[in-house]
RNA sequence: GCUCCUUUAGCCCAAUGGCAGAGGCAGACGACUUAAAAUCGUCACAGUGUGGGUUCGAGUCCCACAAGGAGCACCA
């Protein structure tokens, strides 16, 4: 305990870090250990430098809830590690001409050093880094595993390509269609990568959202479903003059068949290469050099919502099925490629994109809805021969069952989700475990020579130009085939970080096992995570991944659950001044310095305390002095306290037993439902309490006020787990303040014999006064109409109604 | 354009459909002090973005609108 009578947070910071290392109060494997079993989860951080506001945030929210399950009995794991493969060690270490390895494993020992001084309650024998050979050992694994299943394939498709980077980006690495790293416009290329075939699981990774209703952030939730993307419709086939094959369109409206006055397709598709293959040499000189323009075109021009409708006609027709009229076939850019079949039939009269088309090209428009105000054709059909006066929907049905009865059209539906592209010409992650061998193809690499291990990257060019770094390390490349053992190249490509966070809540279970990816049966004990803690920036892509790495492994045997994070809490962002923080903005707030100035306890204790945890705080709104004075304000209220530990509680002063014990009935439910601020709150309250009773005429010796501090050091121990402990030292206790265990709440001492009884006219106020609780509800009704103010307000109205609900309320409706 | 969230005191935020205020910041006043800081105490301040509706009763439920924010975006 402090021996000055001040606090000094300074020297409890000093004071408690070595004796926690060596209680170890949240270790999760001690043998023997008979708690029911809890896994509480935070997302785990980028190495990029030291730890910052939003990492504080962050981290101090998910201790929150860590500490109080394990103050409710529970044997908690809460562990940490580090998704350490990615560009930024990349571009540093290009940047000062250094090796990736060293600038991220530099970077983890100082994030590790905070992160004990931020007194986080870490498993600190359960740590993994996805960069060590030992993890992403298990993504190739996994990968093979993937490949085995045809979960993992090769194929050519148009990438995000930086035509000066000469690289291939992932879609979160263009920022408004420019390059992050060095803003020039995006392009699209047609490149052979690896992709993850996520499509396969459309179905149920949006159906199982339904499950996590009520456990995760209904945002989080609808933006999934918004990604995924889900449309019901028919494909519907079109006979093409002169060509063999029919041609399948993907239409949500099968019921405007008969509106259709022409086909498009997208011209960046092999179909449309095809159509034109043997035109005139006019018409294919049309189509390239709008095809050539199309490719040049970047995502800034194809973002332009009020972008004019381009394309070229082909000189090619197609049969609509439905009535056997030829409609002329165009290509344009605003048809997608890889969504659908990548063409469609237009009915400009009842869709804005076709009718923007059609007027721009002077295209026959033919409504099919009786109304002429009704664009979504809705209403009774017209123009539609057996089907008119149909509404939509039977119109649809009847349509499709005719073309369904001569083999022409089928229902199907299509998702906005596409596979996973993986492959990254990147030096710095997993090698992709295939080998390329002239005669037997891909060829998987044999479980047993895994890890294909990263070469040194000494003597590598890591500058991004179009192909991996790792093609240039020779002697890793050529290896031979292991089917045929000729001479062979391995794969140069490495892995999507995002592969690396999609299972490792599964390796926290044994992040040092060399025999498998993670132990079955503690998967089983452990798995799922009970409580996810992140940002929402991450509310879609490695949720996305992660949900379908789960469902895979369930269908592999490995698990027996198919969601991975049971509850979800998306922390907000620490802003400054209305925006985020940021050097070129100049309103960074460094963590050090607020750490330096107030404390660990008093930062803490601010981000949990300044509102809701999902919305976002403006550290221009918060006050971290403020927190200090009341950890201070804590602090003392435990060295007023001048009884003996284990003084009976029973005779302490009735009033402010009252006060703890209707605290802890409260506090549980407020902080399993995230009300962390609220929780603060009640202790401040607490504390209040406490300072009024010392000072009043009780005074420090009352077992009320033991019984007051104690529960305080046990309650503020989520939030500032450093005065925590010195408080319970101060309390005479030994260390340990974090499992001390939250009492339960003695409800007798909450009973209360009168209540005060609100009497309403018309729903206002008129009169209040004490009843006891056990009046009946026309012992109340009496009082109420014995009131003068009640009898005032009635006046000489008629009385309508009266709603009596003893003890608490009457309401008095007048007519 | 589509989907979703938010709006309560000068500020951050509470309030199982039942007295609008739990807590804090900033503020005023007082006690302690030679003084200041720290500490302790007391106090003031809104009727819940706007307009409707449901209800005995609405900050809370429903509808419309406004403002601010987030995500997706030519998905046929």
């Amino acid at each position: 305990m402090s021996t000055e009578h001040e606090y000094d947070v300074q020297a409890i910071q000093e004071r408690w870090l070595p004796i926690w290392d060596e209680l170890k109060p949240f270790d999760s494997n001690k043998p023997g250990d008979e708690r029911p079993k809890k896994y509480v989860l935070d997302m785990f951080p980028y190495p990029s430098g030291d730890l910052h506001m939003g990492h504080a945030e962050a981290y101090a929210l998910g201790d929150v809830v860590a500490r109080y399950w394990a103050q409710k009995g529970f044997n908690v794991m809460h562990p940490i590690g580090w998704d350490s493969f990615g560009l930024p060690a990349e571009n540093a270490a290009i940047k000062r001409g250094l090796d990736p390895k060293g600038w991220t494993y530099d970077n983890i020992e100082q994030q590790r050093t905070s992160m004990r001084r931020y007194a986080c309650s870490f498993d600190w024998d359960r740590v993994l880094v996805t960069s060590d050979p030992i993890y992403y050992r298990w993504n190739q694994w996994l990968f093979l595993e993937f490949y085995k299943r045809g979960l993992a394939y090769r194929k050519n498709s148009p990438v995000n390509w930086c035509p000066s980077c000469q690289t291939v980006l992932a879609n979160e690495q263009v920022v408004q269609g420019l390059c992050e790293r060095c803003d020039s416009a995006v392009t699209k290329k047609a490149l052979t990568q690896w992709y993850f075939k996520v499509t396969d699981y459309a179905d149920r990774l949006l159906d199982d959202l339904d499950g996590l209703e009520g456990n995760w952030p209904n945002k989080v939730l609808s933006m999934q479903r918004n990604w995924i993307g889900r449309s019901y419709g028919a494909e519907v086939q079109f006979s093409i003059a002169g060509r063999e094959e029919p041609i399948t369109i993907y239409t949500t409206r099968t019921d405007t068949l008969y509106g259709a006055t022409f086909m498009v397709i997208a011209v960046d598709s092999p179909l449309a290469a095809e159509l034109v293959e043997n035109s005139e040499a006019s018409v294919k000189a049309e189509f390239d050099a709008y095809l050539e323009k199309t490719k040049k075109s970047n995502d800034i021009e194809r973002l332009a919502t009020d972008r004019e409708k381009t394309g070229v006609f082909i000189d090619r027709y197609a049969i609509n099925p439905i009535n056997g009229e030829s409609i002329p076939i165009w290509v344009s850019d605003y048809v997608l490629a890889d969504y659908g079949t990548g063409a469609i039939m237009a009915c400009p009269a009842h869709d804005e994109r076709d009718l923007e088309f059609a007027e721009k090209f002077n295209l026959p428009i033919r409504p099919v809805a009786e109304d002429p105000e009704d664009f979504n054709a809705d209403g009774a059909r017209i123009n539609s021969h057996e089907f008119d006066g149909m509404l939509r929907e039977e119109a649809a049905e009847k349509m499709l069952k005719k073309l369904e009865d001569q083999g022409l059209g089928k229902k199907a539906k299509n998702f906005r989700l596409r596979d996973w592209l993986i492959s990254r010409q990147r030096y710095w992650g997993t090698p992709i475990p295939i080998i390329h061998c002239d005669g037997c193809g891909e060829v998987p690499v044999p479980a047993d020579q895994l890890p294909v291990e990263l070469p040194s990257a000494e003597g590598l060019d890591l500058k991004p130009k179009g192909t991996s770094p790792l093609g240039a390390a020779t002697d890793w490349v050529n290896v031979a085939c292991p089917s045929c053992g000729k001479p062979a190249k391995r794969d140069t490509d490495t892995m999507d970080t995002f592969v690396d966070s999609s299972w490792y809540f599964l390796r926290f279970l044994s992040p040092k096992s060399e025999t498998e990816a993670f132990p079955i049966q503690a998967a089983k004990n452990w798995a799922p995570v009970d409580q996810y803690v992140g940002g929402v920036t991450h509310a879609i892509l490695h949720l996305l991944y992660a949900r379908f790495f789960t469902k895979v492994l369930n269908d592999m045997g490995m698990i027996d659950f198919d969601e991975p994070f049971t509850r979800l809490l998306n922390q907000g962002m620490v802003q400054m001044n209305g925006s985020a923080m940021s050097k070129s903005r100049g309103n960074l707030v460094r963590l050090s310095d607020q750490l330096g100035e107030h404390g660990v306890d008093a930062i803490r204790l601010t981000m949990a305390f300044a509102g809701p945890p999902e919305d976002d705080i403006d550290w221009a709104d918060v006050s971290p002095a403020g927190s200090a004075k009341f950890l201070a304000r804590a602090w003392r209220a435990a060295n007023d306290v001048t009884s003996e530990t284990g003084v009976d509680f029973k005779t302490g002063n009735a009033e402010l037993r009252k006060a703890t014990h209707s605290f802890l009935r409260d506090f549980g439910p407020l902080i399993e439902n995230f009300k962390f601020n609220v929780g603060v709150a009640k202790l401040m309250e607490l504390v209040n309490a406490i300072r009024k009773t010392v000072d009043g005429n009780v005074g420090g010796s009352d077992p009320a006020v033991r019984e007051a501090a104690e529960v305080v050091a046990i309650g503020l121990s989520l939030f500032a787990p450093y005065t925590a402990e010195d408080m319970w030292a101060v309390l005479g206790h030994k260390p340990g303040v974090a499992l001390a265990g939250l009492p339960k709440a003695d409800e007798s001492l909450l009973v209360e014999s009168t209540t005060i009884a609100i009497i309403q006219v018309d729903g206002k106020l008129r009169d209040k006064f004490e009843v006891s609780v056990a009046i009946t509800a026309e012992e109340l009704r009496e009082k109420a109409f014995e009131s003068y103010n009640v009898k005032r307000a009635i006046g000489d109205s008629e009385i309508a109604n009266v709603i009596v609900r003893e003890p608490k309320l009457v309401n008095i409706a007048t007519r």
